[in-house]
DNA sequence: GTCTATAACACGATAGAC
DNA sequence: GTCTATCGTGTTATAGAC
């Protein structure tokens, strides 16, 4: 056992893991830490106690290797999203579902996701840095995975809210995730936003996540139920060419 | 004058400009493109047709260059934000604003910020790659110097929410801001999130910047007078040692 | 003020010994 | 599987000619 494998074990307080596992692990963290883009190999083999050529033995690649940490930290937090909306439709049978049950399923999941060591949620991290490279491949590529669970998202929130046209009710699914994810964000202990209020304020860390969880529902549940402004008269375009009723 | 430059003013449409404006110009653009940590001084060396030599020379480093072009991009709109709430507040005197005056101070100067050629936002891209990066030396610059922009705002918010604490009204204020930010980038036509919109849901890109405010503030007046949920006997500490009042 | 040339460094990837 | 050594590339910054 090499003493840089030593050191790993000390700081992440885990029994020995494969190495390969224990790459990943590593990449997940600097991932949400500093995105895809700037996260190298080499902070990754320093991270985890293993030798620079070994990540590109198991993973192939740079990229690679992102591209499973990606999977791995966005993937179970949709799953379980699925999940929940799927016992709330069987539940409420042929009902359109309460809006604060949608927003639970969507919300729950990502407030009792997994986080740092320092207390940041992976997810909501790396979901930041995706944001701000609307064009990297990296984004594409969770995109083209994941926007299935927003369509169902979508799809249960023009049934509960029927007033809504299909656009309008986008914009609140986005309206929604965009506040949460601030919210989160802002939550977070090495959010600058964060220290300015812990220190300004006298806002405390908390880890009571079902408060937070209240809070953001409370915040996203009162824009959500507001009426609509009729939206699609300048925001919608019809979607074939036989034209939109407009002349 | 230089082929580069030649090129530079056919692709910007501008007269001859100094040097330095070119550099500056150019930095904005990337930065709200690629952000400060992916953005390259050969790139803005490119983009604005000048030697690469010149930017050191004219802003003594890369880190210089960075933080006049940020100062240049988020200057502008904090003090038209401030300009409009004062004179809100001089229209209303001794009453509190109404929720509308404040986010409209608030939103206003953002949606009419200054666009790239593509439609994007520079400061909506560049708050996003801010944000991804909390601890990054510039996202420090830039709240050190408009953090006090962010106080104004939750100090009228609680004037005229008086049934809210300090912090849930920072919440709340957090909440608009996470709002706002999120529905103008998945406005801009680069947007993954537009493209997918687009293409699903026959949404369209408009100009009509009157409409994108009057659907945000739709959207976030609903949850900033939601009622409150009594957050501060979780997340707040007392801030002095003299006691609170709650007992 | 502008440009060429280059120093000094960090990056991803890989060949090849073990 | 693991490690060393190294190649090729891209980066900031600057010295020095013009």
């Amino acid at each position: 056992m090499s003493i840089k494998q030593e050191n790993y074990e000390k700081e992440h307080d885990k029994p020995s893991q494969s190495t390969k596992d224990r790459i990943l692990q590593s990449a997940k963290l600097l991932l949400a830490s500093r995105g895809p883009n700037a996260m190298t190999v080499r902070d990754i083999a320093e991270d985890s106690g293993v030798n620079i050529a070994s990540i590109n033995y198991h993973f192939g690649s740079r990229d690679g290797l992102i591209c499973e940490a990606l999977l791995a930290v966005i993937g179970p937090v949709n799953s379980r999203r699925q999940e929940m909306l799927h016992a709330a439709k069987e539940q409420f049978g042929a009902f359109a579902l309460p809006l604060p049950v949608i927003m639970d399923a969507m919300m729950r999941p990502l407030v009792e996701s997994e986080k740092s060591a320092e207390g940041s949620r992976l997810f909501v991290r790396i979901e930041q840095h995706l944001r701000a490279e609307p064009s990297s491949s990296f984004t594409q590529f969770v995109t083209e995975r994941f926007d299935r669970y927003a369509k169902l998202f979508i799809s249960e929130l023009k049934k509960s809210l029927p007033y809504l046209s299909i656009a309008e009710a986008v914009w609140r699914y986005e309206f929604a995730r965009g506040a949460a994810l601030h919210l989160l964000a802002n939550m977070e202990p090495q959010s600058t936003k964060f220290k300015a209020l812990t220190s300004d304020y006298g806002m405390i860390q908390t880890q009571h996540q079902e408060v937070i969880l209240r809070a953001i529902l409370a915040n996203v549940l009162g824009g959500l139920a507001s009426p609509s402004i009729g939206l699609d008269i300048f925001l919608l375009a019809p979607k074939t060419d036989k034209g939109d009723g407009s002349a």
